[in-house]
DNA sequence: GCCATGGCTAGTA
DNA sequence: GCCATGGCTAGTA
């Protein structure tokens, strides 16, 4: 039996990554509990009950892709470029700068 | 049995 | 671009 993670720690955690910075799935999981559970986190932002509250749009791939989105890639690459990211046939530009990492636990 | 991942590999320029 | 993995979830018994 693995530890899984909790969809509101998860939407928790989503949500305190600022406008023009970003994060990654693997980095949400790890913060919740579960290093491994990247893909589950990318169920929960598919099913985000909460789309402005809850910016699933700065969730993007571990390797610098941007990943998917619910309402279209497109969507969530303007969205992106709206707040100030860069990106360049789906890939992230100085993906290190903008990544968030420093996830409040409570 | 599905998948809004991740990481490794092959194949081109 | 492919496939192994983890964690849901629908749908049957």
């Amino acid at each position: 039996m693995v530890k899984s993670i909790s969809k509101d720690k998860v939407y928790e955690l989503t949500r305190q990554i600022p406008r023009g910075m970003i994060s990654t799935y693997s980095a949400i999981a790890k913060a919740a509990g579960n290093p491994k559970a990247a893909r589950a986190v990318g169920k929960f932002m598919n099913v985000n009950p909460k789309p402005i509250i809850i910016p699933c749009h700065r969730v993007v791939k571990a390797n610098g892709h941007v990943g998917g989105f619910k309402s279209g890639i497109d969507k969530k690459i303007r969205l992106l470029e709206s707040e100030g990211i860069k990106i360049i046939n789906g890939w992230i530009q100085d993906f290190d700068k903008h990544l968030f990492t420093k996830f409040k636990l409570e």
